[in-house]
RNA sequence: GCCUCGGUAGCUCAGUCGGUAGAGCAGGGGACUGAAAAUCCCCGUGUCGGUGGUUCGAUUCCGCCCCGAGGCA
C-alpha cells in the first residue's frame, strides 16, 4: 500500500508552513486539500502559499482552477488520487495538506455513490423544492430511502436534495451502495494539527489584520469587476462572502470575517475527530515530537 | 442640589398587572460521500445595582443609598 501523509487541522493552525518542512525533511511533495485555495486569483483572502514559502518544494492543485466554475469533491478525488500515484512512482512522499475535511475523505476513501452532480437535475430538484417546499422534498425521500433520511435533518436541504438526486441519477437509495466506503485506500500517517482555542483565536486575529494590509478589499474588487459575483461558489469563501454586505464598513467586515473564520475552525476541529487513527499535535508546543512521529511511520 | 430616564446572561435589550426570567448577538457541543470556507441540528441560573419595608412570597410595589445618561439650576 502506497504510503501517504496527511496533515490536517483548522485554519490558521499552521499546516502550511509544516508541510512545507515535512516535505523538505523526507523527499515529499504537496497536494493541497483545499476548497477554496484550488481557485485562481484569490489569493490573500484564502491565505495561499507564495512563491518564497514553498522553498522550492511542489505543489498540486493549489490555484487550477477557475474562480467561476463549480468544482467538486469528485473532480478532486480523481485528481488527488492519480497525483499520489505519480509521487510515489516517482519515489517521493505524497503530502496531502489541508483543511477541508471532505477532500480528504475523498482521497483516502473511495467515492461509493457512483453519481457525480448533475446540473439539470440539481436545478429540477431546486425547482421542485421553491414550489412544494422542503418538507414535501423530505418526504420523498422518506419514501425512497428511510434509513437514509432518518441520518439527515428536514430542513438540511442541500443534502436532502442531494440525496434524491443520487436516486434520480442510478435508480438506487444511498443506503443500498455504501459497502466499503470506510475502506482506507492507503497506509495513512494522520496528523491534526491543533493549537489551542486562545492562540488559535489570536492567529486568526492577526491574520485577517493582515489580509486586510495586504489588500483584500482590493482583491475582492477585481474579483468582482472580473464578472464575479457573491453568489458563485468561490464567492462563498470566508474572507469574500462577507464582502456582499453593502451595510457594512471595513470594520465590521473584518471582524464577521474573523468571527467566521473561528466557526469555521471549530467546525474542522468536529470534522477531525472522525479519524481514529489520526493522532493529535499542539503545534506551539509538540511539533518536534509530532515530525518524530511522521519519521518513525516512514521508517516503519 | 432638584427633576426625569436607566441599572436584568460576556454584549445589546425584552419581561414579570407580585409566584425567583427570555430573545438577538457572542460563546459552546454535534452531524457531514460530487456546493463542504457550503449546509444543517442542539445548548440560556443570571446575588434581575445595594439595602430596608409591605407581603405567605419582591427582580417586580414603596423608602433610602450607589452608579450611568439627560434636563433644570
Amino acid at each position: 500500500m502506497t504510503k501517504v501523509i496527511v496533515i490536517a487541522g483548522p485554519t490558521a493552525s499552521g499546516k502550511t508552513a509544516f508541510g512545507v518542512e515535512v516535505a523538505r525533511l523526507f523527499d515529499g511533495e504537496i497536494i493541497s486539500c483545499d476548497s477554496m485555495q484550488i481557485y485562481k486569483e484569490m489569493n490573500i483572502g484564502t491565505a495561499k502559499i507564495t512563491d518564497e514559502e514553498t522553498f522550492g518544494v511542489r505543489h498540486y492543485m493549489i490555484d487550477t482552477v477557475d474562480p467561476n466554475r463549480e468544482f467538486s469533491v469528485g473532480e478532486y478525488s480523481k485528481t488527488a488520487k492519480s497525483l499520489i500515484s505519480d509521487i510515489a512512482d516517482r519515489g517521493k512522499i505524497p503530502i496531502i495538506v489541508g483543511g477541508t475535511g471532505l477532500y480528504i475523505d475523498g482521497v483516502l476513501y473511495p467515492l461509493t455513490f457512483g453519481a457525480g452532480k448533475d446540473e439539470s437535475v440539481r436545478r429540477e430538484l431546486e425547482k421542485e423544492c421553491e414550489i412544494f417546499g422542503k418538507q414535501h422534498m423530505y418526504d420523498m425521500l422518506v419514501k425512497i430511502d428511510p434509513a437514509d433520511a432518518s441520518k439527515i435533518h428536514p430542513n438540511n436541504v442541500k443534502r436532502v436534495l442531494r440525496a434524491l438526486e443520487i436516486y434520480r441519477l442510478t435508480g438506487t437509495s444511498k443506503s443500498n451502495m455504501q459497502s466499503d466506503a470506510k475502506q482506507l485506500q492507503y497506509d495513512c500517517c494522520m496528523v491534526v494539527l491543533n493549537p489551542s482555542k486562545e492562540i488559535l483565536a489570536d492567529r486568526i486575529s492577526r491574520r485577517v489584520d493582515q489580509m486586510f494590509d495586504n489588500g483584500l478589499p482590493q482583491e475582492v474588487e477585481r474579483l468582482l469587476s472580473m464578472g464575479l459575483n457573491f453568489s458563485m461558489q468561490s464567492m462563498q469563501a470566508i474572507g469574500y462572502k462577507e464582502f456582499s454586505d453593502k451595510n457594512a464598513d471595513l470594520t465590521e467586515i473584518k471582524e464577521s470575517i474573523k468571527s467566521n473564520s473561528r466557526k469555521y475552525a471549530k467546525r474542522q476541529i468536529t470534522w477531525f475527530k472522525r479519524y481514529d487513527f489520526a493522532k493529535w499535535f499542539d503545534p506551539t508546543i509538540q511539533k518536534d515530537e509530532c515530525i518524530q512521529y511522521i519519521e518513525r511511520f516512514l521508517r516503519g
